[in-house]
DNA sequence: CTTACTGTATATATCTATATAAACAGTATA
DNA sequence: TATACTGTTTATATAGATATATACAGTAAG
């Protein structure tokens, strides 16, 4: 079982936490079916030229999270994530970083006016130009 | 020269990020003039209960984003930040965890509309209920 | 020029995050 | 039940963040 992750050595962000952010969002997105055996953190750690411990610190994370199911001695699996408990956690994740923009907008002192238009100017920018009639 | 600074020994927050937090948001928003003479690293120490390299630190940040000016022997006064310098500031810190946020969505893959109106939502929950009429 | 205040530099302590190796334990199957 | 896979636990290493004390250096005023 192959599993596209890209690792930035150059980056400051670290090891674990790159695997981490990538393989949530393929569960997320459901690139990665309920029930997909994934790869043993050995083979996991040979791909990636890491250590069995930082991928088992991956999966026990994801576990965590309720996106994965581990059993010793035969595997991890991606886990059920009910259509309910995946809205949840895309809507909390994103909820979190809209809550702290936010808050930084009041710490200093952001209108209301102020704060919505300089996020329709990064959405417009990130999402594209297009009229959202397109949608 | 007394600087109205709250720690919450509690807080996992840093001691150093605390402080420094309230004295920018103090200088950006105007509550500290231009020019006002902050107090000694040792007197802030002692009022703060801290090191004198805890308050060192954070006078040396705020140095480096401009909003204090420091000359050894005399004592770290607040810099004059042009109205234009004090809109860029705010406007990138808001900037930053907005970009954050809209990273947070397309990570998730979240839609345009869907990242709108959780915006909305919280705006209005931190905002307050009020009819934008009034502003 | 001494004194009493400023900030500065150096060396160190402590804690947490990150990452690892090696020994341990469960599971499936030939 | 031997073996060859799984995940798990323990002990450890390293780097960076946080915080400190102490000695150093600039400034101003009596």
């Amino acid at each position: 079982m192959w599993i596209p992750i890209q690792i930035d050595e150059k980056s400051a962000e670290p090891l674990y936490h790159q695997i981490e952010t990538q393989l949530r969002s393929l569960i997320i997105s459901g690139n990665l079916a309920e029930g997909t055996l994934l790869p043993s953190i050995r083979e996991f750690a040979g791909d990636l030229k890491c250590s069995v411990i930082t991928v088992r610190r991956v999966y026990q994370d994801l576990e965590g999270e309720g996106l994965l199911r581990t059993r010793q001695g035969t595997g991890t699996f991606v886990s059920h994530v009910g259509d309910g408990a995946r809205e949840e956690y895309r809507r909390e994740t994103v909820r979190k970083a809209l809550e702290a923009a936010v808050d930084a907008g009041l710490s200093v002192h952001f209108g209301r006016e102020e704060l919505e238009e300089l996020f329709r100017e990064i959405v417009k920018h990130k999402y594209g130009e297009e009229d959202k009639k397109e949608e």
